[in-house]
DNA sequence: AGTTTATATGAAGGATAATACATATGAAGT
DNA sequence: ACTTCATATGTATTATCCTTCATATAAACT
């Protein structure tokens, strides 16, 4: 396999290739959220949100503040903000169902 | 689970989140290619990049013009170079090894 | 129509990641 | 120090995706 950019890019798209983890930067868009705010917002059980905030943050795309013992997670809007405006893009140019294209329901 | 955007943009990045289709797209970006000029660039073998061409032909990533008996596939350099301009400065500002982080030898 | 070349498809096996449950850590307040 | 609240981690099962090999389609040329 020959290497390039496309490996830089793997990890990147490997962590945002994931219901939970998009679902969680759409929250975190709207507003900063706990953990706990988090998992009720995405109807989701703590563990699960926690285990998938670790790549998150791993690759900046959300960062920490800390509030008591509460712990606020930051959506990375520079870079989220600038692919959310890629894909709807492509969805309006590209996509004839609008992005909805062989979207199996779950 | 909570669904918006995150859905249509889930399938999306399923698509890009492939070391194949990313070297692919990486090639495509560089010239036009038949399926066996790709195939041969990229060490893999005709089926496999067959198969890894079909996603991204179906979200309008790539497309194609025939020559004979040849298929000629472009990349969408719209949305793909956008793309990865976003990752290239994600990895500027955001990653402390330049996009190289956690990032395993294959 | 048959042959060759180019590409696509099918299906099975193996690899990888996601989820759920249980438990651990860790900070704050008493 | 103990309790509580908030979050993180470990692990096993399940689901998903990737790859490979074999075969099918399909166009162009003879």
């Amino acid at each position: 396999m020959k290497k390039g950019l496309s490996e830089t890019c793997y990890r990147f798209f490997v962590n945002l290739a994931n219901p939970t983890r998009l679902a969680t930067l759409e929250q975190l868009m709207k507003k900063p959220m706990s953990v706990n705010e988090l998992a009720e917002s995405l109807g989701q059980e703590q563990s699960m949100v926690s285990h998938n905030l670790k790549p998150l943050l791993e690759c900046n795309f959300v960062y920490i503040e800390r509030d008591g013992k509460k712990r606020i997670y930051f959506a990375n809007k520079e870079t989220i903000g600038a692919l959310l405006k890629v894909v709807e893009n492509h969805a309006q140019n590209f996509c004839p169902t609008g992005g909805k294209c062989h979207l199996k329901e779950s």
